[in-house]
RNA sequence: GGGUGCGUAGCUCAGUGGGAGAGCACUGCCUUCACACGGCAGGGGUCGCUGGUUCAAUCCCAGCCGCACCCA
């Protein structure tokens, strides 16, 4: 046993325990022959650093692996870090630009090996703040997106992928962020709604017989219309059906088209269409019969006006921003003539999540996977509970996603990434292969190949993190051990990018599941509700929580505060309150060294008579009952809950005042037995949720031949002990009235007293004498006497079937008893009243379920006797 | 427009078909030999609104109001 300091410093133990977990391989004991519990670590951006939703998504992760690992499972945690193909290509980018140098000043190799630098120098940051929040994942095998090993994996996929249909390559509308200069997938299009025009152009027929109304909210984009399109039951336009408009400004001829997609109700009705631009005018013009490839485009990478492949557009407009363009073209309609009205109106306009510049529908080449397919496999393994998704109510969200899903665009204009391992012939032919021999192996000796110059989306990658981290696509140990992983972690916002996407990879390339529950949780929320955002500055930052409280502080408030389903509002001052609980731990484990109680050596429970410690025992059994139930359901704020109520309230409160003034008697001994046992327990049943601590205070406590992170979880091999509750809850009842009578009639606390019993069993006499110690030192009744009180003043306490007569003659206000028991009895009989009117229903005696009837009953006739007793009481003072 | 979730004590949140709980904050008392980051006691809620089902609704159902988020 080593003497704890008086005060509780989180600081100073925390790096020191850290470092011999992670020193001595506790993190992932050698434990072959045992059932496998495996979680891989949702894979942070290796350029990020750690934010308030890593700590909640690692923290529970972490309870989950140290439970498992108590329970003496091989639990493995696998970690590891994400190349984050455009975050951190923007990084290093960033840094360029501050030298005054650009990407393009150097060649992609070059380029390349500037990122691989940057990572060796700065990429660590994050993994070594998951240390600070006490992760025990498993560093032994970290691992990164580009790892060779990895990036095999991927290219084998790829290409296993295009080998089965599942990927190819399509000429279609893709969203285009025209500042990163690359095509992302629609989910990394956030939509916001602004404040924007309708522009209404009058379009003049051909045949100088009329014109045509059809109104934009991108009028720029006119430039490259191709048809225009009414509904084909709109009569106002039938006849015009078939004629030719001559466009403004080109001066091009487009024909009047009948598309479902024109909306009788919007606008005029008629509706221009520009297929080279806008997602829904594709449809209209593959279905008016343009191919991909003939539909005009009017903008280049930068969103800059171009010339189409007719050469109508004025050369004014060439090479013109495309807000500029939208300026100059209503400009020319307006100077025409043609500019019929412009309303006010708000547009949803899509922007790119990164980036935050608009995002433009533009036609290329790119390589896409069919997603539909493969989102066959998970929907089933959902709806079969193969994968159980907790909470349930996410069900209905990836259901509505994955059967709208569209065509997953993977290929991305950068040169952080992995590159796609496709090579061109000179006409144009692709080769799909592992590398360039095998490419060449395929389109035979003599053609000259080229490597397609894109690298996939960084989910992609992602999406293999559960089997490719274990060696896929070989065949290892670990592979065939920890594939399916039990359980996986993340928040919400993730379950389309990385969950669903992991659901199809690991169905396809493993046929299997890669995990059996998937856990959803919320966000993290500043204090006042918002979204946390950086360019908000309304982040928190964990590690600045941790300096002040510790992280096992933080990591128990993340605990508690998670309840399946809802966000998580950031409380400072709650994180406060757990430093606290873990400060008042510390301080019982002070107490308990200085009275001789040390490490049990049991993990069954000692034997005991006292009921003060078989009672303690008892309440052990029951919360560690509480504590796996609430662990086996995901509930980890009924978790925390949980012990955090035993220790405080059960624990100090109650149980280690108790056993003071046995300290020095004959049970003494029995009682450092049971208290160093339930220490114990309280010890391993928080270290999932405060690592730190209890591994300190488990050493403090006395000679350990192992580490609590090692330890056993409690197995207590006893049942609650009925009449040991009974006995100790009738003494807090006692107690606790007691002190209530005390603290109303304003008796000093320190006031020692006699009282006299009346109308107690044997029972209770029995119960009295046995209790008689701490009756006097924790509730300050000094002696208690079956005499018949003296006449005069006195607080009368009802407790069961006795009465407590506290003789207080010129120490209290008579009429201040009075009415405090006067209230205590208008309340006993307003529960009567209300009772009796339950049972006085004979609907409810005859149709409630008996246990509900019995209990009124009882309860009935309690309060009954309880409001007698203050009535006779109260007769008594007169 | 479609969908989801939420609305419970001043604040942050649990909760269940049988009469409402926690932490913090608040009030009073206590420097009692583990702990003032503490102890003891206490006040505080027509459980968003309106109907319905039920012997019984904060809980189930419907509608409404308000607040978030997702999808189009």
């Amino acid at each position: 046993m080593t003497e704890l300091p008086k005060h509780f410093d989180p600081a100073a133990i925390e790096t020191r325990w850290y470092g011999h977990w992670e020193e001595e391989g506790l993190f992932r004991p050698e434990r072959d022959d045992c059932e496998p519990f495996t979680i891989v670590n949702p894979p942070p951006n290796v350029t990020g650093s750690l934010h308030i939703g890593h700590a909640l998504d690692n923290t529970l992760q972490d309870i989950l692996v140290r439970h498992q690992r108590m329970l003496g499972k091989d639990a493995l945690w696998v970690v590891g870090t994400d190349h984050a193909g455009i975050a951190t290509q923007m990084v290093v980018e960033r840094q360029l630009n501050e030298q005054q140098q650009k990407r393009t000043d150097f060649s992609r190799e070059e380029f390349i090996e500037k990122v691989w630098q940057w990572k060796e120098e700065s990429g660590g940051e994050i993994t070594g703040q998951l240390r600070r929040l006490g992760c025990s994942m498993d560093w032994s095998n970290e691992r990164f997106t580009m790892d060779e090993g990895f990036t095999k994996a991927v290219t084998k996929v790829f290409v296993d992928l295009y080998n089965d249909g599942l990927i190819y390559r399509d000429k279609r509308l893709v969203n285009w962020d025209p500042g990163l200069k690359t095509a992302i997938s629609d989910l990394e299009v956030e939509n916001s709604e602004t404040n924007g025009h309708f522009w209404h152009f009058s379009y003049p027929l051909e045949d100088g017989s009329g014109a045509i109304s059809v109104a934009t909210t991108r009028p720029e984009t006119m430039l490259a219309d191709m048809a225009v399109a009414v509904h084909p039951s709109d009569e106002r336009y039938a006849d015009m059906v078939g004629k030719n408009v001559r466009l403004p400004i080109t001066g091009r001829l487009v024909p009047i088209i009948t598309d479902d997609h024109a909306d009788p109700e919007l606008g005029s009705g008629a509706v221009k269409i520009t297929p080279g631009h806008d997602f829904n005018d594709f449809d209209v013009g593959k279905r008016a019969g343009f191919k991909p490839a003939e539909m005009l485009n009017m903008l280049d990478a930068d969103a800059k006006v171009c010339q189409t492949t007719d050469g109508l557009i004025p050369d004014e407009l060439i090479g013109m921003d495309r807000f500029d363009a939208r300026k100059k073209v209503v400009e020319l309609i307006d100077a025409a003539g043609l500019l019929e009205q412009v309303e006010d109106r708000v547009i949803v306009t899509p922007y790119g999540d990164r980036s935050n510049v608009v995002i433009e529908p533009w036609l290329t080449d790119q390589w896409y996977v069919d997603a539909e397919k493969l989102a066959v496999e998970p929907m089933a393994k959902v709806r079969s509970g193969e994968i159980d998704i907790v909470p349930k109510s996410w069900e209905k969200t990836f259901f509505n996603w994955m059967e709208n899903i569209q065509p997953w665009c993977v290929s991305r204009q950068l040169w952080w990434g992995h590159r796609i391992p496709a090579w061109y012939g000179d006409n144009g032919e692709v080769y799909v292969a592992a590398d360039e021999v095998e490419a060449q192996a395929k389109a035979g000796e003599g053609v000259s190949l080229t490597q397609d110059e894109d690298v996939l989306d960084t989910w992609f990658s992602s999406g293999l993190w559960p089997f490719a981290t274990l060696g896929w696509p070989e065949e290892t140990d670990d592979l065939k051990r920890h594939y399916p992983n039990n359980v996986l972690i993340s928040g919400f916002d993730i379950l389309f990018f990385w969950d669903a996407r992991m659901m199809m990879q690991g169905l396809h390339l493993m046929g299997e599941v890669p995990f059996h529950t998937l856990y959803l949780h919320g966000l993290v929320r500043a204090a006042d509700g918002q979204k946390m955002s950086k360019s908000k500055g309304n982040t928190v930052d964990p590690l600045g929580l941790i300096d002040q409280y510790g992280a096992d502080a933080l990591r128990f408030f993340m605990a508690a505060m998670e309840s399946q389903g809802r966000d998580i509002k950031m409380d400072e001052k709650r994180v406060e309150g757990y430093r606290n609980f873990a400060t008042k731990l510390w301080n019982a484990a002070r107490f308990c060294q200085s009275n001789g109680i040390g490490a049990s050596t049991t993990l069954a429970a000692p034997k005991a008579t006292l009921p003060v410690n078989r009672w303690i025992i008892s309440e052990t059994v029951t919360t560690l009952n509480a504590l796996n139930k609430a662990l086996d359901d995901l509930r980890f704020d009924g978790a925390a809950d949980a012990v955090y109520h035993f220790v405080w309230d059960k624990f100090c409160d109650w149980y280690l005042e108790l056993i003071k003034p046995e300290m020095d008697g004959d049970g003494a001994e029995e009682c450092r037995q049971v208290a160093g046992w339930v220490l114990d327990q309280i010890l391993v049943m928080l270290h999932p949720f405060m690592p730190f601590i209890t591994e300190e205070l488990w050493h403090a406590m006395g000679e350990r031949s192992y580490d609590i992170i090692v330890a056993k979880w409690p197995n207590p091999r006893a049942d609650v002990d009925a009449e040991a509750a009974s006995e100790i809850g009738w003494l807090i009842k006692l107690i606790g009235d007691t002190r209530t009578a005390r603290a109303e009639l304003n008796i000093p606390p320190g006031a020692k007293l006699t009282v006299h019993v009346r109308d107690a069993s044997d029972g209770t006499l029995e119960r009295l004498e046995r209790q008689s110690a701490a009756l006097a030192r924790v509730g300050r009744i000094e002696n208690v006497s079956t005499d018949v009180p003296p006449e005069g003043s006195a607080a009368q306490i009802p407790v069961d079937e006795a009465t407590y007569v506290l003789p207080l003659e010129g120490v209290i206000d008579l009429d201040a008893e009075k009415a405090r028991l006067a209230k205590a009895l208008e309340a006993a009989e307003k529960e009567v009243a209300s009772l009796d009117k339950r049972l006085s229903n004979p609907q409810f005696v005859e149709k409630a379920k008996p246990e509900a009837v019995d209990k009124a009953r009882a309860d009935h006739a309690e309060k009954t006797a309880e409001a007698e007793r203050l009535r006779a009481a109260l007769e008594r003072l007169g």
